[in-house]
DNA sequence: CTGAAAGCGCTTACAG
DNA sequence: CTGAAAGCGCTTACAG
């Protein structure tokens, strides 16, 4: 690889000057200048990104930590990342926590040791192991958290107001029994939609059943085993919310297997508006997320506090509105 | 953020021994070592990535170019390749390049310039535009491409292979009349398993009707649309062999549309073996690639040749088998 | 076993 | 408008 030295030979101008004209500062006589640019395509030239990076400390490279690619909540979000990282010439270095709060943690350490300038951190994080992470000062996003009680920029959906939204949907299409296949308890996510789910509830004057609320870890077997359980029951329920799509999906299909028929027997809603809830047969009725503005968004205040001098401690919060989407699995005729 | 000349200074020791015990080459005093670790735990020192890339010339960052992350293909190949690089402290910087040559350029080049010290490419890339790769010299992978007449390490499946033990399969479960909605024209994987079709054909002594062949660009409208066109003629085939699940998925919206059973009036068959296979209904047959095991191959070409000396021209390539996997859109009772 | 010095490839004042 | 010099934070011979 050639070098500014090399340029600089080359060109009969000195490395200092061979900088200005890179750079585009200071003045630089125009024919030094037709000089240096010509040595410079002749020795197909370009800068050495680890030099800049140690005089600059910036890396124009920004991590992200989602917990699993392979869950189709995360490509879109990823896909807006790394777009809107793009457009300001950042690149994305990505990593899998699987949720774990270990794996988190040793990823954003390697992802600081190797000077990102800003990482977006995705999943469930208990808000202890939040403040861990703000501690460093490095730039930081977190999505999908609620992060109401902690200085840390944050983009998420309005989760409660979806979770009242999901079960007001059932309980207008005549279902009166209706449980809950909440998310992990570690996931504020989770817990919000579980309050719109009580809230609903609430608001109609239907008595909260304990027993109809089952635990899931977002992933399809545990919304697949919730059922079960729920299905199990002596007064088994005729509608479920279920915390997320994938869960629901799995539901779907241990309602199938009992021959059940979805939705006229029993009703089921998911939450996030993942692509497969419109290839399953019966279509999934679900809360959709804006998926894809809520990763533009986290990119855009990521680079923003980037911008900022470090020490400043601003920050960004926005909660983007969830929306209802009637599909077919819970499209049945009132009664 | 603390330097070594701190560590130094705290430590009484020189720069020189600092930089040897955090290497651990060379000896040093056990006492003075002990010192040093005290020094850097105190200041919670880490090494400027930075400074020792621009010595080193290494970044222990690969590049990850694929075409789009929210392809479902793509997630289990870009998690594969992050494990792997992970366990030897490698990160891994993704691009999407929607497949336009254009966008594949200008990454490549970008990851060049933040030297990255390899690159693995997925997707359809033209044979003479890898040429245009491998001049740089740089250690590349390709995923998914045929890459036999050009010395570049490479990881695929056997296409043509695999095209036929779907259409075998077609021909075995009493199908009778069988077409193809192949990918685009630019990918070698299309077109090899376009190849495979006819081998099947030609080996039943089966009539090549061109009729019956549509050109999709992998994404599921491209499928339906071509199921349209397909379900639209005189004598329209009774089944068909779809080149990606993708496709494959729109092709069986087409056909519920057109109120025809699957699989007794069609019979439907995908490639890839995505997760979507098994949560439509009836469950899509396909020909399953080693996704995962995909990535973790390509990462270990890369490593390989990223520990090789450079200007040494090793390139490996593996060939993976495919396998049948028949579910529930090809299983017609034999007549 | 340890330290001083050179150098990786750049940018940034500073002087002219 | 241009160049010499210092320095970013490290590693690597080299000398002791």
């Amino acid at each position: 690889m050639a070098t500014m030295k090399d340029v600089a030979r080359l060109s009969g101008a000195s490395i200092s000057t061979v900088s200005r004209v890179i750079n585009k500062s200071g003045y630089v006589n125009k024919e030094t200048e037709d000089r240096v640019l010509a040595a410079i395509k002749k020795l197909n030239y370009s800068p050495n990104h680890a030099a800049r990076s140690l005089l600059s400390g910036e890396t124009q490279t920004i991590g992200l930590i989602l917990p699993d690619i392979t869950n189709p909540f995360f490509p879109a979000i990823a896909r807006a990342i790394e777009d809107t990282a793009q457009k300001d010439k950042y690149n994305v270095i990505f990593c899998n926590s699987d949720n774990d709060i270990l794996k988190v943690s040793k990823h954003f350490k390697s992802l600081k040791e190797k000077s990102v300038d800003g990482i977006i951190i995705a999943g469930e994080i208990k808000q202890n192991h939040i403040h861990e992470f703000i501690e460093d000062n490095l730039p930081l996003v977190m999505i999908d958290v609620n992060t109401d009680s902690i200085p840390v920029s944050s983009v998420r959906t309005d989760n409660r107001f979806g979770g009242k939204l999901a079960t007001d949907h059932l309980i207008e299409q005549g279902y009166t029994r209706i449980a809950h296949i909440r998310g992990p308890l570690d996931s504020s996510s989770a817990e919000d939609r579980y309050k719109g789910f009580k809230d609903s509830l609430e608001q109609h004057h239907i008595n909260y059943d304990p027993t109809l609320i089952q635990i899931g870890d977002f992933r399809i077997e545990s919304g697949y085993n919730a059922m079960l359980r729920l299905l199990a029951l002596s007064d088994r329920p005729d509608a479920v919310f279920v915390s997320n799509d994938l869960m629901a999906l799995g539901a779907m299909e241990a309602a199938s297997e009992a021959n059940l028929h979805i939705p006229t027997q029993v009703g089921i809603i998911g939450y996030d508006d993942i692509p497969l809830t419109k290839v399953v047969n019966p279509k999934l009725s679900t809360i959709q997320q804006p998926i894809y503005e809520l990763g533009i968004r986290a990119t855009e205040f990521l680079l923003k506090t980037i911008g900022k001098n470090k020490g400043d401690n601003h920050y960004f919060t926005e909660v983007m509105k969830p929306l209802l989407i009637v599909r077919e699995t819970t499209t049945r005729e009132k009664r």
